[in-house]
DNA sequence: TGCACTGTTCTATGCCGGCAGCACAGATGA
DNA sequence: TCATCTGTGCTGCCGGCATAGAACAGTGCA
């Protein structure tokens, strides 16, 4: 279910984090007890990953009602990820795959 | 210098991994404490991600000498890497390329 | 008023990653 | 022989991650 290498509060972030740009700005968002169960997970753990979120203000918590996605989250996010995708993640995963003999167009283009 | 979510000793077992990929089977590679004086890291970190590949056969240490590339080390990484990559790593940037509508074109240009 | 949900906080425990420091064993060359 | 390189092994220490278990505070509904 989770990559041995990376936080799990952190894989967790991120999987909220496709949520959001699922179901856009103020759409509740899973409990933390419930996602805490549907991924087999202590709900402390998913908690870190929500207060991480909240802290970026791309979640706004509801005491006793819910958590939500903050406003303009969306756009943010887009905005940043794709900063972060294009700055590190893929000039490093491009490398890879140059070293491993294989073709960058033919993996795109299968898209 | 590195990630702040994956354990060093990953990342230096992967930054072995580009230099066996590159230098061929058979070559020396860098001593335990020059890596680690070059990555300003412990030397036992570094010990510990050479103690990684050794467990995989992808390097032969001899006691006193040095640290080398395994035979038939190349063919065996590109074989296991390419696997790994095709079947775990690109999907999961596909998927990401997807979600944050990022243009084919763009990736491919800055090549 | 209860009940069931929500987020939040606390304590305690265990494991892993990384560090510092030191020591040992094998190989090499002056 | 001796100095110096090599890999390997140990101790202790600390912080982060993840867990279990319990508790507190706020909201909504019957």
């Amino acid at each position: 279910m989770f990559s041995d290498d990376r936080p799990i509060y952190r894989q967790i972030r991120d999987r909220i984090i496709e949520r959001i740009l699922t179901v856009g700005d103020g759409a509740m968002l899973p409990s933390v007890r419930a996602l805490a169960a549907d991924a087999g997970v202590n709900p402390l753990t998913v908690a870190k990953a929500y207060q991480d979120l909240q802290s970026a203000d791309l979640v706004r918590a509801k005491k006793g009602v819910g958590l939500f996605a903050a406003d303009g989250a969306v756009k943010r996010l887009l905005n940043s990820e794709r900063e972060a995708f294009l700055s590190e993640e893929w000039p490093r995963v491009k490398a890879r795959i140059n070293r491993l003999g294989l073709d960058v167009a033919d993996l795109l283009a299968d898209a």
